[in-house]
Formats: C-alpha cells, sequence, structure tokens
DNA sequence: GGTCCACAGGAAAGATAGGGTC
DNA sequence: GACCCTATCTTTCCTGTGGACC
C-alpha cells in the first residue's frame, strides 16, 4: 500500500503548501528585500500545533535557496537546542564552521564573536518553539547582528514577548507576525489527499476514509498525517488493501501510542518513575508523588529537580496538571 | 480577614564531565 | 597525569502565590 513513505513524515516539506498563500506571501515579502541586498524582516509566526508554522517557514527558505543558493539559512529547534552555546554550535554549523567550534574549550561569548567575524551576508533562522528557550536573551545578541534575519515560531504569541526583556521586545514589536489558525475539516481532507497521492498506491484510501481521519484530527494536520501513516503501516501489515473506516478505528490508538513512546524514550530513569507513580493513579498531588518517588529511588533528586522535570514532562504532552497551589494534582494526558 | 503551609519557580552556588594545555 | 576552562545539571535558598482552615 505505502510506495512512498516520506510523503508521511512528519518532517516532508511538500512541492506547494495549500491553504496558507496570504501567509507565505507575506513571509517571502519580508525576505525578499536580502535578494536585492536589501535588509530582511525579522518575522514572528504564531498559532497551535499541527497549523503548518513550520511548515510555511520552511518551505519558503526552500523557494529563497532555489532563488539564491549563496544566502545561507539554518533551522533550529529550541526546545532541543535549548541554551545559547547550543544555538550558537547550530548558527555555526549553518554556516559551514561547525568544526570551527572547539568542543567546549570555546566559551560562549566567544562564539558570539566568531559567529560575528563568519557572517559577511545576510543569513536567514528559523528558530521553531522559541518560547522554549532557557535563554531567550539570545535573540538580543542575533538582533544586534545585521546579518541575521530570524523568523521566530511559538504557539503562544504572549509566551514568547513576557520573557523578553524590554530592549528585544520593542525591536519585536513593529515586526511582522502571521498568526495560523487550526484547519478546517475541508482543507484537512484536501491536505491528506494530496499526501496520499504521493505516497500511497491508487485508490488506496477513499474520501470517506480522509473525511474520517479530518474528523478525528480536530483541526490538527499533524496528527491527521500521523494517523493516515498509521492505518497504512497497519493495513501494509494485516496485507489490507485499502484503507477502510474500520482499519483507521483499529490504527488510531497505535498512532498515538506512537508518538507516546517516542516521547517516552526521551525521559530518563527518574522521570520514568515519576511516570509510573502518575500512571498508577487517576489524580495524584505533588507532594504524595515526591513521597511515592523518594520511596522507590535509592538515590532520589531533590524536590527542586523533580519540579524541572514534571515541567518537561508537561510540555512533553505526557501529563497535565490542574489546580493550583494545594490542590495541584498531575495526572496523565489521555485526549491524544 | 488572618494564618498556615504546600507549591512554583528564580537566582546563585556546587558538583560533574569533557576536552585542551603543559 | 595534573591542572585549567567550560557547559550542564543539580542543589540550596529564597520569595511569592493561593487554597484550606479557623
Amino acid at each position: 500500500m505505502i510506495e512512498d513513505g516520506r510523503a508521511l513524515k512528519d518532517d516532508f516539506i511538500p512541492l506547494e503548501v495549500e491553504f496558507r498563500n496570504q501567509e507565505l506571501n507575506r513571509l517571502s515579502e519580508a525576505l525578499a528585500p536580502c535578494l536585492e541586498g536589501g535588509t530582511p524582516e525579522n518575522t514572528v509566526i504564531y498559532g497551535p500545533t499541527g497549523t503548518g508554522k513550520t511548515c510555511i517557514a520552511k518551505y519558503t527558505l526552500n523557494q529563497l535557496q532555489d532563488e539564491a543558493p549563496d544566502i545561507p539559512t539554518q533551522y533550529i529547534n529550541c526546545w532541543q537546542d535549548y541554551n545559547k552555546y547550543r544555538t550558537v554550535e547550530r548558527l555555526m554549523e549553518g554556516l559551514g564552521e561547525g568544526d570551527a567550534i572547539q568542543s567546549r574549550w570555546m566559551a560562549k561569548d566567544e562564539l558570539i564573536v566568531r559567529l560575528r567575524e563568519e557572517l559577511d551576508r545576510p543569513y536567514i533562522v528559523i528558530l521553531d518553539e522559541i518560547d522554549q528557550h532557557q535563554e531567550p536573551e539570545i535573540l538580543y545578541d542575533l538582533y544586534t547582528l545585521p546579518e541575521v534575519t530570524m523568523i521566530l515560531i511559538t504557539n503562544r504569541e504572549t509566551q514568547l514577548f513576557h520573557r523578553l526583556d524590554d530592549r528585544v521586545t520593542s525591536r519585536l514589536r513593529g515586526a511582522p507576525r502571521l498568526k495560523l489558525t487550526k484547519y478546517s475539516s475541508a482543507e484537512l481532507v484536501s491536505i491528506l489527499e494530496t499526501r496520499a497521492r504521493w505516497a500511497l498506491s491508487p485508490d488506496a484510501i477513499g474520501d470517506t476514509e480522509l473525511e474520517f481521519i479530518a474528523e478525528n484530527a480536530a483541526g490538527d494536520a499533524r496528527v491527521a498525517i500521523s494517523v493516515l501513516r498509521s492505518a497504512a503501516t497497519y493495513g501494509d501489515r494485516t496485507g489490507a488493501e485499502r484503507i477502510t473506516e474500520r482499519l483507521i478505528e483499529e490504527a488510531i490508538p497505535g498512532a498515538r501510542e506512537e508518538l507516546r513512546q517516542q516521547t517516552l524514550e526521551k525521559l530518563d530513569g527518574h522521570q520514568l518513575r515519576l511516570y509510573n507513580i502518575i500512571q498508577e493513579h487517576d489524580e495524584i498531588k505533588p507532594g504524595d508523588l515526591y513521597a511515592a518517588y523518594e520511596e522507590r529511588s535509592e538515590d532520589p533528586m531533590t524536590r527542586r529537580t523533580i519540579r524541572n522535570y514534571l515541567n518537561k514532562m508537561e510540555h512533553y504532552r505526557l501529563i497535565e496538571s490542574s489546580g493550583r497551589s494545594r490542590a495541584k494534582v498531575y495526572s496523565l494526558v489521555t485526549d491524544e
């Protein structure tokens, strides 16, 4: 059934991005000046997950590189490269200067100086999940580099700005902002149709089944594509010739489990222990959670470290919390 | 309304690990 | 191999918040 699985991958960039023409045009306009030696505009893209923020940013940079291969670009996920050092490391890599960094020997400030020296032409950088950066002052450092143009991606615009100091906020306030909203069911069907045409054998899936996936994805293209991928994989495994509604229903839990397992693999022993304790309870108070964790650990981490771990797991959407102060409880995320 | 206390999260210091220099 | 420099992770200390109880 699957003929070319690439089109079903999360990081696949399609030849054409559907239903985002206005946003693509605005982003292209913001970057266009660099083609004529001018100064492009920094841009902020925000909206819920699965609305195509990363996709339109990467797509626009691909287009730009087709026109001007000499202009270097770089994609940085600030959840993975969350401190200044790693971010600048990635920036150097984007300039083909990754080898210039001799491990930890080079201090952060020295790295910035090195980056400044290497910049002799426009450099366009996507900073994805910028609200998750642990040292948001990096934006000020980058702002002082006239060659660097930033495309900042965040889920919530307010989360980004409330963490920035006034110098950066005042400068970014004037930057173009692109707000992306969730896809409608009809839009998701069209996106899925295109992906299915690329990835699957002809007639592997019909309109009714695509609509069924779209309705279950609640406007999130990432979820919709993940379910399609899971259904097709499951169909291949079981020898089915077509993806049916029943196959999709069977594949949905698998798609969710796949995403959950991928995330669980990122946790260390202490974090997994916390996850297991929460899993054993419908809801658990932070104090009770720590007591249970302490009981099961030979060398337990402190409460402060555990709070950091729990924040990380909440961000991964593995657990969630409700209530505040003494009324606070943790539970597993079950709605995805 | 006042007090208590669980809880969150920032800041600074300490511990650890990786790699370079002599 | 000892020492130095660095980033990263963890701990300690502290303050602010807000729910529970009287």
